[in-house]
DNA sequence: GTTTTTGAACTGACCAGTCAGTCTAAATTC
DNA sequence: GAATTTAGACTGACTGGTCAGTTCAAAAAC
């Protein structure tokens, strides 16, 4: 399955993740046209459509597999740890994540709060699935009282993912140079309440 | 000029700005088209031409007059207040701001951290006339020691602005009926250390 | 009588999606 | 093992529709 014939598909598709990741980022999903994205992947206009239904599920499929790997790195981060350092340890996680994925993260950003598009649906269950183990994990913490229990888990998990997300995201676009460390730094001094 | 000549001219581009506003939040700005608007703002497409050299144009000044609102809001919100108060007082202010524009607010998360787009340039501008108000009210903070020395300001402050940004979106997205006290002292937590 | 708005028609560029056909590696046949 | 068939992957010209922007004569507002 992932040798031969299937390997090949799996490499185009892959190509296609990361150029429509680029340019949606850079310019927003209807800005951004399937011609272009088989330009800069180096691949004809009709290989796009023998690959994806379209291009909002092209978009879709990207959705899925972006967050995929974050919420895995969240599951690998917080493995065994006790909850206020597995807290720490997400933080961290989120942002090597975006620092690996800028483009990802970036895109992320700008379509996450946005209503009424079609993949709208689609994102609502993601961005529920990537808070839902933050939220497991800080529930653990108020569970445990080591962390406070007048804390509206739900409410403070979706705020700590929110906040990662543009912190470093403005990081990267407004200051490239910063060492990673010092925005964890940052990170951290904000939301120390709850890490 | 707000009044007798002139008057009509602005309600007609108010109207097309809230129209724009609505739209853009919602579909983004490619995906809003000037037909679109027009026809919310229930006038006719000569109308925005009359108005607006260009649908990039019309968006240009919408986000001049949207941050230009805000500003002026915080600038009112820390007149005069003590350095730890004013930042509290910052908070409150833009968390009124975007309940009050709340369609503005959307719109600003999803554009203000993309790249490659006409209005960049404007965009980044504006981004600093904002913080730079926040800016000036950390600073007098740190000056007369009433937050700790080390605070990077220009990183505070435009960490401050997004957080707040991304809280309270999120809250008018995913939990509207919220009390905006709730939000308040959820984001005041969050940020305490330099509040 | 000047400014502003209307509404409808038009243009030309652009773009999502289609499809008939090509290429190639591997399977099948002889 | 050479010749033939099959099917998965890819190609790019083409189509039908959409949309920013223009134009303008006539109406309405001031």
């Amino acid at each position: 399955m992932t040798d031969g014939r299937g390997r090949r598909r799996a490499d185009t598709r892959q190509k296609l993740y990361e150029a429509a990741v680029q340019l949606i980022a850079e310019q927003g999903f209807s800005a951004t046209t399937v011609d272009d994205i088989a330009l800069r992947a180096k691949v004809a206009k009709g290989t796009v459509y023998y690959n994806f239904k379209s291009k909002t599920d092209l978009f879709e499929e990207l959705l899925r597999h972006g967050v995929g790997l974050l919420t895995e790195e969240f599951r690998a981060a917080v493995e065994g740890l006790p909850p206020r350092e597995a807290v720490r340890a997400l933080v961290r996680a989120q942002l090597e994540y975006i620092r690996k994925y800028r483009a990802f993260a970036q895109l992320l950003l700008s379509e996450m709060w946005r209503t009424n598009r079609e993949w709208q649906q689609t994102l609502v269950l993601l961005r529920e699935q990537a808070i839902g183990v933050i939220a497991e994990t800080v529930q653990l913490g108020v569970d445990s009282g080591e962390l406070p229990a007048d804390l509206d888990v739900r409410v403070a998990s979706a705020a700590l993912f929110g906040v990662g997300l543009v912190v470093a995201v403005d990081w990267l676009v407004f200051q490239p140079d910063r060492p990673i460390e010092d925005v964890e730094e940052s990170l951290l001094a904000i939301v120390r309440r709850v890490a």
